[in-house]
DNA sequence: CTTATTCGGATATCAATTGTCCGAATAAGG
DNA sequence: CCTTATTCGGACAATTGATATCCGAATAAG
């Protein structure tokens, strides 16, 4: 089981996109450039994060992106979902039908004791990352760098900064 | 995020295993003839649960796989864990610590807040499959099968168990 | 209307999962 | 004790999905 690498970087971007004032945006060059990534892959999962509604696309010149709804309407499980798809990792293929002794299907009807455990543990999972809101990582990541530093990332803002339509 | 298919099939072996009195046990290919699934690849999902110490094999004439603890030692983590590997699903690649303003390693000791979040989503996930004993899945299954169809489970087992040394 | 620029989808590359095979080990039988 | 059939164990392809890239469509500014 893995998650893929694109999950990580949409939600890096769409953190650093909580610090923009309302009506500015960033270009995908730029996400990728702060966080020293391929520009192309990153415009992909931006894609998908457009796509998915969870952040507002201006194309042309002075275009880039936007959080299209406030960040504490925006949690983890959206952009894990908007990168990844939200069908359920654990694939139940109904092996008990199989076989010699194989189950009829209407037998059936509910799933099996096995494939209940398992998504019974995603939504545990599901159910955490969507408890997460962008504001509450960006108040993470507030608490954990020097106010220094995050006058850095204040001016780059500032300097990258477009003004959407 | 995937949860690969050997998963499923070994889960669905080891619960079958249950049933085997003590002292028996299943060769690999009846396992896979049991669940209707190809037996080369379900001989490799058996061979991890080996290499694990989840199933105790016995090589050579009357051999097979039997269960190398009691049920309720055994859960579905463990099954999980011995397929796919322990290592967690999020990797955090650090890159925070990358581009024009990233953040220098030693401020970097703890995870950044989107790798705590989905470490934590993975271990609220792992507590619950670690909650979920093989005797947990037997009964379910017993409860949620007729009891005709269980004797003919119970014939199949009798005819394809072998004594294990 | 033109043009530079930005996003969006189609396209190669690579890694992991899926699937298969043959050799090593071993218990039973002579 | 030796042979042999049989079973597991690890090494080896094929296929699917993730990774990475490029070029065309759209659009805002001048």
């Amino acid at each position: 089981m893995q998650i893929s690498k694109g999950v990580e970087w949409a939600a890096h971007a769409a953190s650093l996109m909580c610090a923009l004032p309302p009506g500015k945006g960033l270009r995908a060059e730029a996400l990728a450039r702060y966080h020293g990534v391929p520009a192309a892959y990153m415009a992909k999962q931006m894609q998908a994060l457009s796509k998915a509604g969870i952040v507002q696309a201006t194309r042309g010149k002075q275009g880039g992106y936007r959080l299209a709804r406030t960040a504490d309407k925006i949690t983890l499980w959206d952009i894990m979902a908007a990168i990844e798809g939200s069908a359920p990792a654990f694939t139940c293929t109904e092996i008990r039908q199989n076989g010699p002794c194989g189950a009829k299907p209407e037998e059936c009807r509910q799933a099996c004791a096995i494939a209940a455990a398992f998504h019974q543990a995603e939504s545990r999972m599901r159910d955490h990352l969507r408890s997460v809101t962008l504001t509450t990582i960006a108040a993470g990541v507030v608490a954990e760098l020097p106010t220094e530093h995050l006058q850095d990332v204040g001016t780059w803002l500032q300097q990258e900064a477009v003004t959407l339509g």
